[in-house]
DNA sequence: CTAGAAGTTGGAGCGCGCTCCAACGCAAGC
DNA sequence: GCTTGCGTTGGAGCGCGCTCCAACTTCTAG
């Protein structure tokens, strides 16, 4: 799930927007926007006087990289470890960037072995192909 | 998971392997191998005369197969729609090619958005360092 | 001012892929 | 033959990542 230009209105500082509006253009449902929040996955969101959210500017960049975290296989247990440290501010970039590189490397790790099993499918295609061809 | 040639004892012709065995080398645990046989996933495995288990070499080749789908992320769902027109034979290799390619497919997507993703994460780590960099 | 749409909360429920358990049966070594 | 441990079954339970619900409040267009 990419965050699309097109859907991502590219925010003016200080312009909001409603939760509804979120959810279309991350992808995410309203429920996991706000699940996400209760985890402590996000802690920066507005509220109107009513108590009702307004997503800011700097809440989409944030959310965007959550998505990437997510789409490249973090489990939320360490997304929250990630939220933990940047809300301790400056003194935990290290900590940060050590995750964020491990995390990297296992992303890697996983597109070789699905490369390699890729590959491995494709035989079995191959195979495949060859019998149909016998047949006809 | 992969089925690693020292762990995989490459079966002579009708030796067979009880259960322990199969999961020491396939990485499955016992249960696993009993809920993919009760899901319809194996259904050739010979037992004793007394119910127990014996794995063949074909049975560990469709093992390691099975494995393939799943380690590049198919559902236990499609894995059974897959079993099952092997069971029908011949008359399915036609359903069964269309549906690896287009398992094959998504898998080259998935691996093409996890570059992506990744590229975009070697950015943030290279934001990190030049932070701490700067702070040194 | 009002109707109706959109948002809020706490908590229950769900689908997936296992994982564990109890109670029992079989097998291999002494 | 007996013990010890491996294997069997059916079914319950679990962790994850949402998803849905009821009951209620807030916001907005007319």
């Amino acid at each position: 799930m990419t965050m699309t230009s097109p859907a991502a209105p590219a925010l003016d500082e200080d312009e909001t927007l409603p939760i509804a509006e979120v959810a279309r253009c991350t992808g995410l449902s309203a429920d996991t926007l706000r699940y996400y929040e209760k985890a402590g996955l996000i802690d920066s969101v507005r509220r109107t006087a009513g108590g009702v959210r307004r997503y800011a500017a700097v809440d989409m960049d944030w959310l965007a990289f959550l998505l990437r975290l997510r789409d490249t296989g973090m489990s939320i247990a360490n997304m929250q470890r990630f939220a933990g440290l940047r809300r301790e501010g400056d003194a935990s970039v290290a900590e940060r960037l050590a995750l964020l590189r491990e995390h990297r490397d296992g992303v890697d790790r996983r597109i070789r072995s699905l490369r390699e099993n890729n590959r491995a499918l494709d035989t079995k295609i191959a195979h495949y192909e060859e019998l149909l061809e016998g047949e006809r």
